[in-house]
RNA sequence: GGUGCCAUAGCCAAGCGGUAAGGCGAAGGUCUGCAAAACCUUUAUUCCCCGGUCCGAAUCCGGGUGGCACCUCCA
């Protein structure tokens, strides 16, 4: 498997630490918020890549982390006049939730920057101790400077770096670059006891301190949007090597942007919807759908005509899958024929598309292409009395993609007896010709929240979402 | 100022030197008691523009034009 590396910039050969098993940190969301459909990208890209390899035979260990303090936190916790804890676990919630619906599985691991403080000091402690980091009235900083590979991540060097850099008023840097690893406690701020006082760890230090505590110093993938590639993983990089003098991440995988008319969708400027407003007006696996429609590198615009085309597109392969599932019941025992045979074919040359697809640097939305085209052929079978192997053999493959992908997962075959009661009754009035009830009963079940089909091998029904 | 990315049909999108995947939409046809779904056909002689390399370029090189991002909290 080919894996883009934002490190080398290059696509590289997959190789991981130990062989057999693959450790993942993607950063996680900060829970001061609803999160919004941009930082949902990520989620399912990782989430899409973890099954893939899952599928490979890959042990995963997953890790993705909660920042549950930092300035916006403390500031949202204060506005609602709760603590920090309360507001972290209200939306740590909301995120299990919403990640449910995009069809994201909980990660192996999700720590917590909070839960992790002994780890977090030991980590500033040795950077302290290799001279990588001073501590001034309470706070701690990293001295870039100590750091010959500081911008090796982002291609910049230090003087590029420090023209671009902003110094505050009242900062007790040595140096504009230098970032903060532990800051003071200010007044009604939560904190935690240290060896420079009480105080809270800065943003970057947490991913660092643990992600080695899950994953091993050095570990295979770290993941993150485009937007973390400076400074929050250069500085990962800086204290993670710093510290142990080893290679930190061996693969580094940057998600382009979600953007809403060309521009970036971003909390700051306002500009996004969170997932839980898409989720008034679609099914959020039209939004999988949508985000796997296009390479996770490339820009994604976002408007609701391309959520929209996502969820038609999504349909025609919940047809396949039902026309699958269709087929098989009115399976017979017997060999396949000469098209059965081209469909078992197909099925074999759509599942090695879409591996091929994957192996090259997950591209989803060619792998996307393998499963429409094997959909196409599932439909052009005729409707009744199809070999049972080969309708399971084309089940299964079709099935396995979908799966990899995350999609095609609703339930549509669990009638009711009420349904299923209508449904017998149409099949009889069909029988006698009676058009009329037999409209009717097909309305009452379409008002009954399901679809009926005619086929030539008899009634199809499914659930609608 | 520094560093990157992108430009393919009405829309989305793959393609990474060998003669334009796939989906959505649209038009016509077939099937159907009527529907729906599906199937068949059509929908880019051409990939932002101009040069160059090559037997051959959407793909490589140079130069434009247009868009986006990072360098500051941000997926």
């Amino acid at each position: 498997m080919l894996i883009y590396n934002s490190q080398t910039r290059k696509k590289e050969e997959f190789v991981p630490l130990h062989p057999g098993k693959v450790g993942i940190y993607a950063c996680g969301p900060t829970v001061y918020n609803y999160f919004h459909i941009g930082n949902a990208r990520p989620f399912i890209i990782f989430d899409v890549l973890r099954r893939y390899l899952e599928t490979r035979g890959y042990e995963v260990t997953f890790v993705q982390n909660f920042t549950d303090i930092d300035d916006k936190m403390i500031r949202r916790a204060n506005e609602e006049g709760i603590t920090v804890r309360q507001l972290a676990d209200r939306y740590i919630a909301a995120y299990f939730e919403d990640a449910r619906a995009l069809g994201v599985r909980p990660a192996t691991v999700h720590p917590l920057a909070t839960e992790h403080m002994p780890q977090i000091i030991a980590l500033i402690r040795r950077l302290i101790d290799k001279g990588l980091a001073y501590e001034a009235d309470g706070d701690v900083y990293y001295r870039v400077h100590a750091f010959p590979n500081y911008g090796c991540l982002c291609g910049q060097n230090l003087e590029d770096l420090e023209s671009g850099a902003r110094v505050d008023v009242g900062e007790r840097k040595e140096d504009p670059l230098d970032f903060a690893l532990w800051k003071a406690q200010k007044p009604g701020e939560p904190a935690w006891e240290s060896p420079w006082g009480m105080g809270r760890p800065g943003w970057h230090i947490e991913c660092s301190a643990m992600s080695m505590a899950y994953l091993g110093e050095t570990f295979d993938i770290h993941g993150g949007g485009k937007d973390l590639l400076f400074p929050h993983h250069e500085n990962e990089i800086a204290q993670s090597e710093g510290a142990t003098g080893k290679p930190y991440v061996h693969y580094w995988m940057h998600n382009g942007f979600l953007n809403i008319d060309n521009e970036k969708m971003s909390k700051s400027t306002g500009n996004f919807f969170t997932v839980r407003d898409i989720a008034k007006e679609f099914d959020l696996e039209a939004v999988r759908m949508f985000m796997l429609s296009a390479h996770y590198r490339s820009p994604l615009n976002f408007s609701r005509e391309l959520i929209a085309q996502a969820a038609s597109s999504l349909e025609r392969l919940y047809g396949a899958r039902d026309q699958l599932r269709f087929l098989q019941e009115g399976a017979l025992d017997r060999a396949p024929d000469e098209a059965e045979q081209a469909l078992m074919q197909e099925a074999d040359r759509a599942l090695e598309k879409f591996n091929a697809a994957m192996d090259d640097d997950l591209n989803t939305a060619d792998a996307l292409g393998a499963l429409f085209e094997l959909a196409r052929e599932v439909f052009k079978l005729p409707a009744g009395g199809a070999s049972r192997e080969a309708v399971a053999y084309a089940q299964e493959r079709f099935l396995r993609m979908a799966d990899v992908l995350g999609i095609c997962t609703r339930q549509t075959d669990d009638l009711t007896p009420e349904v299923r009661a209508m449904v017998e009754e149409r099949a009889q009035a069909r029988k006698a010709k009676d058009w009329k009830r037999s409209d009717a009963l097909r309305d009452a079940i379409h008002a009954a929240g399901y679809t009926l089909e005619d086929t030539p091998a008899g009634q199809k029904v499914r659930k609608n979402v």
